[in-house]
DNA sequence: TAAGATTTGTTCGTATGTATC
DNA sequence: GGATACATACGAACAAATCTT
């Protein structure tokens, strides 16, 4: 039916009672073809279904629940649910696996140069005046230059969070996660770290106008001149951060 | 110190105790600046450190055992052990933040290429004679066309790990996994289904002189013109899938 | 090979907490 | 408030794996 990517042969070896016991759910709401919050059979149910005890099946539980899979409520009507994985703890699990491999500031601006041009000519033409309403207001939001470092963090979060947004607006639902996974982690640094050594308001300013202008590009529908945009300003960003190759990740994302 | 992402003010829902243990761990390690290998505190000093039950903390360590964090062992010299994110273990964990979002074949080639172009790119004149024998031994595996269904579909999974390994060697492990994340879908999808609708015998020539000339290039440190045939393998490679508009991702992957 | 030590793995019975009616 | 139906948590015992002698 379904490969479950065990290798049941050669030497695989013997995975423990709630490996397995998640495993066989996994492969069981595979095969139902459960939809997020439906319900799972309760613990005495399973008890009874695979043979084996509470503390076993409710370790099997925690093994899903930390993967995202299913969620679990106490009292009546309560039990196990399929769950959907959330955008947050992907962006955290995918975290953990960085954590002990070295990302610099330039790897992710590698990234965001390919795709973010990418995303911007994508979507020419196809913002609804409300999203395009939204996004103006997140840049409103740095409208004047920043007067401290408080402030300049609060501006470059704010600019982050442009992007991650929008990323969400693409149909393309890897290329919105993978980029908003990256401004996850851009965030994160900015928030406990000087990212940008010197702040330049003349960058700043061009910076602001290229997001812009990107704006009306799209609203214009002109998906190359959107995508030469990007380009220009994912270039520039990049370069602002010319000094900082310092690797990032050094802590692990919680749930 | 470092920021759990927890959020304990507001309307932070109460955390089961697990969790709450799971978390603390987790920030322990980073505090202590743990590496891959180091052993954690056993499950008695845990029980004790804790003041919880050895069920409690047993489910604390599968939450952290199932995101890949920690590895146990039984017997003398056994224990919990902190654990280096695998890339198998990390593919499977964002494959299923797919499962419930439907990703097509174009929404992964969308990707490729903008990206694997910016590999060959940054690979050229950087890979040693040993590993530019190993890609050509790859591609050798399908020097001749195919004969049957099965044939075609083992050089289709042959072939994709061409682009997965030429991407191992990237320095930028960002890039890597992600390259290394669509190849495994598309291996899947290759395994289960017939990917290919008709297979095409002067495609199928080009796709390899593609591939051997791109060694070439990258080989002669030409960087520009690995980039160039690159894009055209990859914009050819889009197009023999034209069809091939079906969403993916229909199982779990298991760990 | 065998026995013993060490550490996780598993079970069972019982009790508590929590949300719904 | 009380009854109900769930998950949550505890404690003691035993089983299994694995290293050392």
């Amino acid at each position: 039916m379904v490969d479950t990517g065990a290798p049941e042969t050669g030497k695989g070896r013997k995975r423990s009672r709630p490996i397995r016991v998640a495993e066989a759910i996994k492969d069981w709401v595979v095969e139902q073809g459960l939809q997020p919050g439906d319900r799972l059979p309760g613990e005495t149910e399973l008890i009874a279904r695979f043979g084996m005890s509470k503390g076993t099946i409710r370790e099997a539980m925690r093994l899903l629940q930390a993967q995202g899979l299913v969620e679990t409520k106490t009292g009546p009507g309560g039990g196990s649910f399929v769950g959907e994985v959330s955008t947050e703890r992907a962006h955290a699990l995918l975290a953990n696996y960085f954590y002990f491999r070295d990302i610099s500031i330039a790897d992710i601006y590698q990234l965001r140069v390919a795709l973010e041009p990418e995303v911007a000519a994508s979507l020419a033409g196809r913002l609804s005046p409300e999203r395009l309403a939204e996004l103006r207001a997140i840049v409103e939001g740095y409208a004047a230059p920043a007067a401290g470092p408080e402030e300049e963090r609060r501006q470059h979060v704010a600019s982050l969070r442009f992007h991650a947004r929008l990323a969400s607006f693409a149909d393309n639902a890897l290329l919105a996660f993978m980029i908003g996974f990256m401004s996850q982690i851009l965030t994160d640094l900015t928030v406990y770290k000087q990212l940008y050594a010197a702040p330049n308001e003349a960058l700043w300013r061009t910076g602001r106008r290229h997001q812009l202008d990107l704006l009306a590009a799209i609203e214009a529908g002109d998906a190359e001149a959107a995508r030469a945009i990007m380009r220009s300003h994912m270039e520039m960003a990049w370069e602002m951060m010319e000094d900082q190759q310092a690797v990032v990740m050094k802590r692990f994302m919680t749930h």
